[in-house]
RNA sequence: UCCUCCUUAGCUCAGUCGGUUAGAGCACCUGACUGUUAAUCAGGGGGUCCUAGGUUCAAGUCCUAGAGGGGGAGCCA
């Protein structure tokens, strides 16, 4: 076969002016459908390059017969011929095949991936196949487009991205249960006289965890370069099974010196904004693919289950209007006179000043009472983090939480503690060990400023930009409890 | 971890009150049709009914345990 530099598929659709037509071009990707007759047929050639596929049509009397009956779908296979202004209806070019190599077969009888509707379910089990399907190449290539997104807004902003360690000696940073990282031989964990594991014979000589967040050490450097952010993974080893969380996430933390809680918010808002307005720009035909499905999959839901709004518009919606932002203390009283309160209808009835929201709580603020994203802040001390900045009434710290319909919380972040003093009484009374803490707190006695920051669960925030249901489906490999396959 | 639901052909699913040979669509193979759009039409092949026990004359169907998966809760991002 003639040897012709290949031609992304894209490039070749999203040509306006068709200045390609007429010209023999090569084309290389997986096969999603074949059809036609004895004479005639068309390949629906698809190379992860867009969401559309480009049809190749064969002229039988004229191609190899023994590499036709082999091209089956999910074969791969290369293409040399001619674009041309497609004569039939559903395209506008198509190509027509001169000559066409098999690169790889991929045999019917064993090839899971069908042109037709496969359950999210059993897609998530062929996770190594599952790229090749519309739905997530779409999911993946939107996933792409919001990394990139999230690099250049806060590029932009004089931001510096700052690469936080994945392994971890600190054990106070409390955002979860975590996994060790050891090579010590599990089968002769050594034992010092005391009776405990000997760390000092481990690698590192202590021990040592896989991160839970990157936002210590982020501190370390705002302290210094101003505005700094991480985008790295985290890892968290509670045994959470719902379709929200994973063991092995990716996280994005600013953390900025010299700003407050309301800085902090008007950043966080700002940057949600920004990513759903670049997802409207640079996505809108894995959007318009997403809420098409959405919404046929929803034909077969009661009503009453259905989205209020269909995807791109409640994109639109968040990225057209103000965030509510209100205190924990007006959102107990609005939960506690809310009806559903008062007709028991929560499963945790709310009494009093004090307790952890439940996802109830969230979701009925969000969803039913603001029906808008809604920024929580001034929590009570006790149901948040030793770093947080105590408010002057003693009882509340400057924590804020933004809370997204559908997805819960999806921003938790705070105005830091600053005060040596204060943080130190912060960590005592919530038996956080000081000693190993110091590298934190000499920037607190070094030089302190006010300083804020948040993080962003990027699949969270994926969530709610693909509009998909199940976290799990919105990372290529996820690591969920007893499942850490590919 | 708790509650709840599910597991039948490669895939999606039906299978009534426990009853005799377990079905359909898609996919695959054969045939028909010179431009299809998940092509269409006709025919064909394809089953560890999740696993292990149990009840029964008889189990895909009922019971117990286990495995895997979905949804919800908690923990959180």
């Amino acid at each position: 076969m003639e040897k012709i530099r290949r031609t992304d598929i894209a490039f070749l659709l999203n040509d306006a002016e068709g200045t390609f037509v007429g010209q023999i071009v090569n084309v290389r990707g997986w096969v999603r459908t074949k059809r036609g007759n004895k004479f005639v047929g068309f390949v629906a050639l698809n190379d992860g390059s867009c969401l559309a596929t480009i049809q190749i049509v064969f002229d039988f009397a004229k191609m190899d017969e023994s590499i036709l009956d082999r091209v089956h779908s999910g074969a791969s296979i290369s293409v040399n011929g001619e674009l041309v202004e497609s004569q039939g209806s559903g395209q506008r070019f198509e190509i027509k095949a001169v000559e066409m190599e098999l690169l790889g077969e991929a045999n019917p009888d064993e090839y899971p991936i069908q042109p037709k509707k496969h359950s999210l379910e059993f897609l998530r089990e062929n996770a190594h196949l599952r790229f090749r399907t519309s739905t997530f190449s779409a999911v993946f290539r939107i996933r792409h487009h919001m990394i990139f997104a999230i690099h250049k807004f806060f590029n932009d902003k004089g931001f510096y991205n700052v690469h936080t360690p994945i392994v971890t000696g600190s054990d106070a940073e409390g955002a979860g249960e975590m996994f060790q990282v050891t090579t010590l031989d599990l089968h002769k964990i050594p034992y010092n006289e005391e009776g405990n594991i000997d760390f000092s014979k481990d690698f590192f000589g202590k021990a040592t965890n896989l991160t839970v967040s990157g936002q210590l050490e982020a501190e370390l450097a705002a302290l210094a370069l101003s505005k700094v952010y991480t985008f790295g993974p985290t890892f968290r080893a509670e045994n959470s099974n719902t379709t929200r969380h994973l063991a092995e996430f990716w996280m994005i933390e600013p953390e900025v010196a010299f700003a407050d809680i309301e800085d902090n918010m008007d950043l966080a808002e700002d940057m949600l904004k920004y990513v759903i307005r670049y997802a409207l720009e640079y996505c809108m035909d894995e959007l318009v693919f997403l809420s098409q499905r959405l919404q046929d999959e929803e034909k077969s839901k009661p009503q009453n289950e259905r989205s209020p709004m269909e995807l791109i518009e409640k994109l639109r919606f968040v990225a057209d209007n103000e965030f509510v932002r209100t205190t924990y203390t007006e959102a107990i009283d609005i939960l506690k006179n809310s009806k559903a309160n008062q007709k028991k209808q929560f499963q945790f009835p709310i009494e009093e000043w004090g307790a952890d929201l439940q996802s109830e709580h969230e979701r009925y603020l969000v969803e039913k009472h603001f029906q808008k994203p809604v920024i929580l802040t001034n929590y009570p001390k006790d149901i948040k983090a030793f770093y947080m900045k105590l408010n002057d009434d003693g009882n509340t710290v400057r924590a804020m939480d933004i809370l997204f319909p559908g997805i819960g919380e999806i921003v938790g972040g705070s105005q830091r503690e600053e005060r040596y003093d204060a943080l130190v009484g912060r960590m005592r009374e919530m038996h956080i060990p000081e000693a190993e803490m110091s590298w934190y707190l000499d920037t607190r006695k070094f030089g302190t400023v006010p300083h804020a920051g948040y993080g962003l669960g990027f699949e969270r925030l994926m969530l709610f930009v693909t509009g998909m249901g199940n976290i799990r489906d919105v990372i290529p490999f996820p690591r969920t409890p007893k499942n850490a396959e590919f």
